[in-house]
DNA sequence: CGGTAACGTGACGGCCGCGTCATCTTCCGC
DNA sequence: GCGGAAGATGACGCGGCCGTCACGTTACCG
């Protein structure tokens, strides 16, 4: 008899756990010390693997970096984009972004965490990626809203940019309350934006 | 005869030298490399000075982290708070301040970089430091506001953080920019969060 | 069942950063 | 000038990390 189940090759499936027990690993580590003072043996010790292991899931320790963010901001992206596609105002558009966005730091704080304290770093190593990819396509969809005539002609590139660090501060000092109020944040970032906008239009 | 006046003592100036040559070399590593991925070697690396001098000035890498950052940030915290207190007007206030912290991202490019790149360890490491001090700063400076009745009463903390979140992105577009546009900047910096301060007293 | 290859293991050599200390240089006060 | 001390120097011992590799173990397949 046996007692696990293991349809997908008992082979494959202690790779996989120790693939995720090695990215597990990474997460903390990285959010705790930082990219720089991480350690490959760090890692590995914080696992019940042998050092010699590592090297048969990844060449080193950019590369592990580099899955540990894939799985973590590939997904905020993701919900934060699918949120904003459903929206049919301007209001919904970035109410929908926030709220997405907060109840994901609320809801995954090691992975908030991860992000913030490499946030330099990260921008240093893909200079214009995970993150930043998530800036570009607030962009994109601000240009097309600008196209659209939903929002007044103006900087786009520049206002992504506020509707993206006023989140990441945001988020900070949601974060550190207790508990976090997601709605809260959401409703200041969004009627923030949305009257800037709205003067931005005035002025322009 | 003299080349070198040395009225102060030549023992001191030479102390004085080092000192500037050991922290301007840090300013340099800590910006490319970050807190974590730098070494003391390195820093003394960029100086013609041997290994153990360093230790005469400083005991280990994170208080000349300190060192560092006090002389950078503090200036910014500075200037900033120096061109709100002149502000006459709810207006000005935003204005002045925007405009003197993006005229400081243009004029010291490796300061910025600096803080940028080590955002995440400066909270870490002080954990209200610095430039959490900024933010300090301007959320009692909007709490003085809101009593005095200028600003309609709304949560200070986070809209402190939008706006410091805003001003630190805001930041990093303008610099890729060629040349760097602080004009262009402080006005859509400042006309957001007048329109966003202007909404939130429209829906409170 | 037995052979095989995939995979885990941990010891090892090389390298590098750390902080110290004995020694030498150089400025200062007399 | 001269004696003394402040300070610069860089080699040293130690510890830790890196990436590898020869060896065991074990799941898979026929």
């Amino acid at each position: 008899m046996s007692v696990t189940a293991d349809p997908p090759g008992r082979r494959a499936a202690t790779k996989a756990a120790n693939r995720a027990a090695i990215v597990t690993a990474a997460r903390a580590v990285f959010a705790e010390m930082g990219y720089g003072g991480a350690t490959v043996r760090e890692v590995v010790r914080r696992t019940d693997l042998a050092s010699g292991t590592f090297y048969n899931y990844f060449p080193d320790k950019e590369s592990l970096f580099r899955a540990v963010l894939e799985e973590s901001a590939q997904e905020v992206r993701a919900r934060v984009q699918a949120a904003r596609r459903q929206a049919l105002s301007l209001e919904e558009f970035v109410a929908a972004g926030y709220r997405e966005y907060f109840g994901f730091l609320a809801s995954d704080p090691e992975a908030f965490e991860l992000m913030r304290r490499n946030s330099g770093t990260i921008r240093a190593m893909f200079d214009e990626p995970i993150f930043g990819a998530g800036v570009d396509e607030l962009e994109a969809d601000l240009r097309a809203a600008i196209e659209a005539g939903i929002v007044p002609p103006l900087d786009a590139e520049y206002l992504a940019a506020a509707m993206v660090g006023a989140a990441l501060e945001v988020g900070v000092a949601m974060v550190r309350r207790e508990p976090p109020d997601v709605e809260g944040a959401t409703q200041l970032a969004t009627c923030i934006m949305l009257g800037g906008i709205e003067r931005l239009g005035r002025e322009a």
